[in-house]
DNA sequence: TCCTTATGTAACCGACTTCATTACTTATTA
DNA sequence: TAATAAGTAATGAAGTCGGTTACATAAGGA
């Protein structure tokens, strides 16, 4: 299956949350500027709350509001939050016993695998809320 | 969903082949070393076999053969012979136009996730089957 | 107090992927 | 010609993904 869009949404929610600079914004809101269902803004913004991203308030002048400065919040840290699967996978199959490289074999692979990972995040790390809004 | 393992499979098969060094091997005995179906197997020497890196025979001493040094295959090199997704996916919901931001925001995202994407793609390309062989 | 607003969730849906498996055709060769 | 093996279509079970409805709960304002 292709990549979820879920660090994206949460990037863009941010963003609009951080173009309005402080004011409260209610799910439906950001719903339309994403163009999506407010519950799926609301299921985002949970695990951003969880992490002391965002405050979600309730009633009426309820919505969410940034905690952190835009230009302190990376892709890194949304994906952090979101609990974003691994970008690749090692066959979990066990490792056929009458095959000795077999188990090496994917040690290494998950090695490699574990370190383009960290090349990824680095490069999130290096994109700031702030930085995407400049454009 | 989590990552899928073809990548994975892929360098196992080529590293069983290129560990029995030239000889002929049916999908059936990569299965058992795989730990899977014999199918699974064929769909991506399918791939591969495309791409050139291996050659499948039919019939009585059919089966596949390696056709490149092992040495001279890198992950990233299976990863773009099995056409891998990419890992990040930026939502496609049509960028709201009463929210100017978003269409310029949904491009910068892009951009930022390709960076991560080749970075990683890097890190794919410094490991060769050979390698994962070593261990 | 009551009504409006807004979040927090659970439940469900349709579309899709992933992997495994069966079944069948085709090609090769001993 | 019989055995072997690839190629491939079809199917199924399990899981994900984004969207949606529905409803309980909380917070203000009139």
């Amino acid at each position: 299956m292709s990549a979820n869009s879920r660090l994206a949404v949460a990037a863009h929610i941010l963003a609009v949350l951080a173009s309005h600079d402080g004011e409260a914004m209610s799910s439906a809101r950001v719903a339309q500027s994403v163009n999506t269902n407010p519950v799926v803004i609301r299921r985002i913004l949970a695990a951003l709350a969880k992490k002391g991203m965002v405050a979600c308030g309730k009633g009426k002048a309820g919505g969410a509001r940034l905690l952190r400065c835009p230009d302190q919040v990376t892709l890194w840290d949304l994906s952090m939050a979101l609990d974003e699967e691994h970008l690749f996978a090692v066959h979990r199959n066990p490792a056929n016993p009458r095959c000795p490289g077999s188990c090496g074999m994917k040690e290494a692979l998950g090695k490699a695998f574990a370190r383009a990972e960290k090349a990824a995040q680095k490069e999130l790390r290096r994109v700031t809320v702030q930085e995407l809004l400049r454009r």
